[in-house]
DNA sequence: CATCTAACTGAACAGTCGTTCAAATGAAAA
DNA sequence: TTTTCATTTGAACGACTGTTCAGTTAGATG
């Protein structure tokens, strides 16, 4: 039965991973069978063998390639202009990455627990880094006299929390869409800040 | 070797939810299994269902317990005042009992997918009542002309989310106390919203 | 055409899973 | 002391787990 037509190793191997973060993001790492996967996908589950070690790097390689594609896309943003205009940047580059990916963003913030600990290490590094991106916007801000915030860090960690959790209950189709949402958002977070 | 001192019952019983909430919070609902609970509990798996019918009560009844506490706790907390003095009481209350709880805010938070539809929406409902009592504060706000908000709901949402984000990375013993922790969040919360 | 080989199957391995239940236990009641 | 019964054990149930691998398939290559 194997391969109806040409060879299905640049087909299979993307739809291991679209269906593996589908599932993941849907029911959970644990909770998910490599034989649910793969009925899914449409082979056995030995077959799954051929792109991935093991269930623990499907995992992995699913949170990493969404991180560095994040770090990337905030990398080509390239966010310029003053502390309040870099954090407006910021803020929509946020909305506007995340938001089409509920399920990278479900999975990479669900799943962490799941991780063996040196891929922990590694994601939590890159996380690390998206949230000193935003850090030094609001130093800056700071060291400018434009923004008054008591902890910077603090003031991070909250904001991107208030981020994140938009992507978790945002749906498509809802009442408002993700221009209105992003000027919302814009508001709330400027406002946090300023002085 | 059965009940080696008096009657075990009220103190099994205990047990078996605080190991339940540990290692949930820990590994997973999926990723914990009954004898592991069972074995940190010092019992045999079958001795669990003396005091629960099934693995998914075990979590449910967790997260409901939980999130009763809340409401309860909430209710009782009273909030009076003008609506700026009501929302720093609502910040107030929410890092005061949920920063001392971090398993139940972590299971509570993670393990909603794991919950049998009819369960789900019980929680989800009383979630709901939560989110509104922080929505009355800032409708009244505006309605009073003190605050400013483009959105009450989505206001509501991106508080509750920076809120429940700080219980996602506090420790404690950490750099600041509960009480600086406080006052900083007050003041991101309350500029976000003000005029 | 025959050959090669990437891709896949299907079975097997050694465990673990949630749950049930007859039997054993031992503190409390009679 | 004997009886009672809440509590727990320990074994069993059928199903499922991640992973391996010899064998099969069929498109691509020579």
């Amino acid at each position: 039965m194997a391969r109806k037509q040409g060879s299905h190793s640049d087909i299979t191997g993307p739809r291991v991973q679209d269906t593996a973060l589908r599932l993941i993001a849907r029911h959970g790492y644990a909770a998910v069978s490599m034989r649910q996967i793969a009925a899914e996908v449409g082979v056995q589950a030995g077959a799954l063998y051929n792109y991935t070690p093991d269930k623990q790097s499907l995992l992995f390689d699913l949170m990493r390639a969404h991180m560095q594609d994040v770090l990337d896309a905030l990398a080509a943003a390239d966010l310029r202009g003053d502390p309040p205009a870099r954090l407006d940047g910021f803020t929509r580059f946020h909305i506007r990455f995340h938001l089409p990916r509920p399920d990278q963003v479900f999975v990479s913030y669900m799943e962490l627990r799941n991780l063996a600990p040196e891929n922990f290490a590694i994601l939590e590094s890159m996380r690390r880094d998206y949230e000193t991106a935003l850090e030094d916007i609001l130093r800056d801000g700071v060291a400018a006299g434009v923004f008054s915030v008591p902890d910077t860090r603090i003031a991070t960690m909250a904001i991107i929390a208030m981020l994140t959790g938009l992507s978790h209950w945002y749906r498509e189709g809802g009442r408002l869409g993700m221009d209105a949402i992003e000027g919302i958002y814009c508001n709330l977070v400027q406002k946090s800040v300023r002085r």
